[in-house]
DNA sequence: TTAGCCTTAAACAGTC
DNA sequence: TGACTGTTTAAGGCTA
């Protein structure tokens, strides 16, 4: 099947042979789809960057395409020099049968030339493509532009030669397979678009029903990227689907290659293209804000410290106090696990500890950032890395309380959940330890139970949501907005979209939601996207035994209680408080009545 | 400037 | 007797 794209695929085999699988994704992506020849100046600025880039690769491609056909030049000049009888004992009849299949090679070549430019023209008509004024439009070149008529005979010859097992085995000839693998190696699947140019009428493509799509589901029956929910995830589509059967045939009959289709393929490209940019952006953002954070917390002071992310991030004069020293390795991503700190003896001391001064506050109480949701995600980090939770001990004492399976913990217990989850408090124990003693006595959300097993301590929600700082407290409605999925979500979002925008991606820009197709588009990103949202909720619920805090936050409380939004998991309280005693009495002021005694 | 919060340090008492 | 637990006080820094 697919000469032509035969030629990209034998390509691709040699790169990867090669290699060069980089290169093969280049050449595939703009090989020959694009149809620029190598070396070409673009003349046509397309508006959206990826033309560009497409265009690079496309150069890229062809070059690999040229080493790889003086590769085989080569080659066959050596087994021409060993086996000099080779080329003799070809027939005439088989040259003259490549011959043909080399007009026809051409032909084709022309033909998916033709239907670059109506693709292309297609994708300027809808709008996804937009070209400057005072440009010319389409400058696509013959796709065998830059090639020499040698380098394409040498080329035909490479994929009649390759594929000569794929002839026999009757696949179509000229079907050509546009495999939409260009950005696909980060997509959860390749669907195959399979263009027969023969059988266009009028630029019209043909469809042919996609053969990974089919093996794909032979493999995972009604398990489909497209398909979840029993709608169709088809970009912009959203139909539904009773079962996988409809969809199938939903797929086909809706979502057929057309200009359409192969319109809203590229753009998803461009999405996913965009977001890979994006996302190596953001990590590059994130090295530079460790690193410049490291050199911050690094620049003054010679003694060692462990790393306060609060002193950093607030980059208050005890940050600059901190040392290289302290610092076990300047973390790359607070979600991405560290290697486990290595270092020697222990760098904290008290003198230390005091030459840093109080730790500042916590930029949990600032930024609403959610302890269980910070916990969880940096889970690992804060397990490895000899950082100081940006929390202040209650809140730390509440969430390993509310970890907890009963809610209630002993002080040892609360002791090893410290050093079980952080590094920082593996060290400097009796400054800590004295820190939570006095924490519990000193904050009346903390109570003490005497039971069987003998001291334990729980969580008193009110006393705790009393204790916060009312910041936001004048403002009712500011206060339901701040529900936690929503606090935690829209910071996000607008970060998210500020970086696209920065990144110059049109699909979240308001002008683009202008156009249903991306509007929908970004609709079905933005679902992904709360999708991850619930996957890290989830993801707390992991990490928290029993019951997550967040899980508590959404059923009852949320839309009801004003909650600090420091806290999103607020609602906790309902959880909490329902393990305490029947007798349990929120508004008692335990500072005049000791819940000690009235518990024991 | 001030109040409230947080952290650290320390003293003290009770219990095991 | 020493370690652990729990309470309390004080001092200093930070933030709204």
């Amino acid at each position: 099947m697919m000469q032509e794209s035969g030629t990209e695929t034998k390509s691709n085999g040699s790169a990867i042979q090669n290699g060069s699988g980089g290169s093969n994704h280049l050449l595939e992506c703009g090989g020959l789809r694009e149809g620029r020849s190598n070396g070409e100046t673009p003349a046509v600025d397309i508006g959206a960057a990826d033309l560009a880039h497409a265009q690079q690769q496309q150069q890229q491609a062809l070059q690999v395409a040229r080493q790889l056909l003086l590769q085989q030049q080569q080659q066959q000049q050596v087994s021409g020099l060993k086996s000099p009888k080779r080329n003799d004992k070809q027939p005439a009849l088989q040259q003259q049968q490549v011959a043909t299949q080399q007009l026809a090679f051409q032909q084709q070549l022309l033909q998916m030339q033709q239907l670059q430019q109506q693709h292309l023209l297609s994708l300027q008509r809808q709008g996804l493509l937009t070209i400057q004024p005072g440009q010319p439009a389409l400058p696509l070149q013959p796709l065998a532009q830059g090639m020499i008529p040698t380098e394409l005979q040498q080329l035909w010859k490479e994929v009649t030669s390759a594929h000569t097992a794929e002839e026999t085995t009757g696949n179509n000839h000229s079907s050509l397979d546009l495999t939409t693998t260009c950005v696909s190696s980060s997509a959860p699947s390749k669907t195959s678009l399979i263009m027969n140019p023969h059988a266009s009428t009028n630029g019209q493509l043909s469809v042919h029903t996609p053969k990974r799509e089919s093996l794909s589901h032979e493999e995972h029956p009604h398990s489909h990227p497209l398909y979840g929910h029993g709608v169709c995830k088809w970009p912009g589509c959203e139909a539904v689907c009773e079962d996988f059967q409809s969809f199938l045939k939903h797929l086909n009959s809706e979502h057929a290659l057309d200009d359409r289709s192969t319109a809203q393929c590229r753009v998803q490209m461009q999405v996913v293209q965009q977001l890979e940019l994006q996302l190596a952006k953001d990590k590059e953002r994130l090295q530079a804000m460790m690193t410049h954070l490291h050199v911050k917390s690094t620049e003054p002071k010679a003694a060692p410290q462990p790393l306060n992310l609060v002193s950093s991030v607030t980059l208050s004069k005890s940050a600059s106090e901190a040392s290289p020293q302290s610092l076990p390795h300047t973390p790359t991503t607070p979600t991405a696990p560290l290697t486990p700190v290595t270092q020697g003896p222990s760098v904290i001391t008290t003198t230390s500890m005091h030459t840093v001064g109080p730790i500042r506050r916590r930029y949990s109480d600032k930024y609403n950032v959610p302890i269980s949701s910070d916990i969880a995600q940096n889970q690992e980090f804060y397990k490895n890395a000899e950082v100081r939770p940006p929390f202040t001990y209650a809140s730390l004492i509440r969430q390993a309380i509310l970890e907890s399976p009963e809610k209630q913990l002993t002080l040892n217990e609360i002791y090893n959940w410290f050093t079980r989850m952080f590094a920082y408090f593996r060290r400097n124990a009796a400054t800590w330890k004295n820190a939570v003693r006095h924490n519990l006595s000193l904050h009346k959300c903390f109570v003490r139970v005497e039971n069987v097993k003998g001291a334990v301590w729980t969580v008193d929600e009110v006393e705790f949501q009393k204790r916060r700082p009312q910041k936001i407290s004048g403002n009712p409605s500011l206060i339901k907005n701040m529900q936690s999925s929503h606090a935690y979500c829209t910071p996000l979002n607008a970060a998210l979209q500020a970086s696209m925008a920065e990144n110059s991606i049109p699909l979240y820009t308001t002008a683009s939601m202008g156009n249903p197709t991306l509007g929908n588009l970004a609709s079905a990103i933005r679902e992904e996207l709360n999708g991850a949202m619930e996957h890290t909720n989830s993801n707390e619920s992991d990490s928290s035994p029993g019951r997550s805090p967040m899980q508590a936050v959404h059923p009852v409380h949320v839309k009801e209680e004003p909650l600090d939004p420091e806290e999103a998991e607020g609602p906790l309280s309902l959880v909490t408080t329902a393990n305490h005693s029947p007798d349990f009495d929120h508004d008692r002021d335990y500072e005049d009545e000791p819940v000690n005694e009235d518990m024991e």
